[in-house]
DNA sequence: GGCTCAATGTTGACAGCGTCAACATTGCTC
DNA sequence: GAGCAATGTTGACGCTGTCAACATTGAGCC
């Protein structure tokens, strides 16, 4: 039975007892769970469920369900730094800054259990201090974006500035905050510009 | 021994075994718990063993859990406007903008738990029309607000990007990503009114 | 005043969860 | 091949939200 195939179990060193990439499966398993059924749904028991393997077998690999939540956000960190990976092709620094909003904002929509995960309060981030560190690499590559534009020296409250705008908008699309005026339709992507162009020229004309 | 005083339940109507006003009671445990110990922490059977009153007694003025945030996120709602009720008295209307975002990002500060009950993720708002209710008529107060300011005609667009700033900064001040950047040390206030100037600013400029 | 009924509170149960300790099995190293 | 560390399993504990069955009470009606 056991000798050809073994379907379920095909990674190196795999066995009956002794699965051979545990760890990995249970994180796809707890990613597919997150974006089809929201952080709640993301439990150790119904994760190893889904692997095939005993209810407290996550634990070696993981020491707490939080400790897997934060696994899962750390590669949401690196799937959106993967996203602003090629916006230094683009020339115009204005442009730049847009297209870092809107794509901030895309994420949000494409990935909302994801970005909740990394951006809600679901998680002490405090817990798990490479999260911060990830996340602060985000920043700098916002700010960095941002000393292109040519404004005052340290724009680190500049730079705080933009990113609670783009995370706001996110957070207003996110809560169908939009869908509750009707009267003018607006389109996530057409506020993001707009909120952005608003703080290009607010920018420009106080800094 | 119950003839004279009777402690705890000292309301109208109030025995050994009927309580008198036991919603308000537990409306008031629920609020102690989720400000000392955060929403996880606001558990049905907890607040049941504070009030001194069986696990499911709760049932019988809340139909789950959730319904019960729901109140509590409610009364936030109610809070917040009240906050905002004195703002009509500042005659500047740009003074008026400033001081409504920083009283955004004060409540945020002053009611942590309260203010991620009411703007995060873990209830959800669609199930409770009438927060939905709530918390647009903020929203409004904020969109007349920026009607003062003599900016564009339905300003719907330039609100909802007011609104996604102040939010923002309120979820970055929560979160200690200000306390990340210890080299320019940056207080909430400062940041708020830094990024309410620009946004004003930018208003100006480009409406 | 006593009867009835709805409102309110209690008890006990159920399934689910995260977590841990004790035990079983396996692969690696000397 | 023996021994050891890594990995997986089993079974338990206490906790949770929720429901059904039952007890107690207050209010309205005769």
């Amino acid at each position: 039975m056991t000798t050809l195939g073994s379907p379920p179990r095909a990674r190196r060193g795999a066995t009956e007892y002794h699965h051979g990439d545990l760890r990995q499966a249970l994180l796809d398993a707890a990613q597919d769970l997150l974006i089809s059924a929201g952080i709640e749904a993301v439990g150790m028991r119904e994760i190893a469920r889904r692997v095939g393997v005993s209810h407290a077998a996550p634990y070696r690999h993981y020491a707490s369900r939080e400790a897997l939540l934060a696994d899962l956000a750390a590669s949401g960190y690196r799937e959106l730094d993967r996203r602003f990976a090629h916006l230094p092709t683009i020339a115009e620094p204005e442009a730049r800054f847009i297209a870092m909003a809107v794509i901030y904002v895309e994420f949000a929509r494409e990935q909302p259990q994801v970005w909740r995960l990394m951006f809600g309060d679901s998680l002490d981030k405090s817990e798990y201090p490479h999260l911060l560190q990830v996340s602060q690499a985000v920043f700098g590559t916002l700010q960095q974006n941002l000393l292109t534009l040519g404004v005052a020296a340290p724009a680190t409250t500049e730079a705080l500035a933009a990113w609670a705008m783009a995370h706001g908008v996110a957070r207003l699309v996110l809560d169908h905050r939009l869908d509750a005026h009707p009267d003018l339709a607006i389109e996530p992507r057409a506020l993001v510009e707009a909120a952005a162009g608003i703080f290009l020229a607010g920018l420009r004309a106080s800094g």
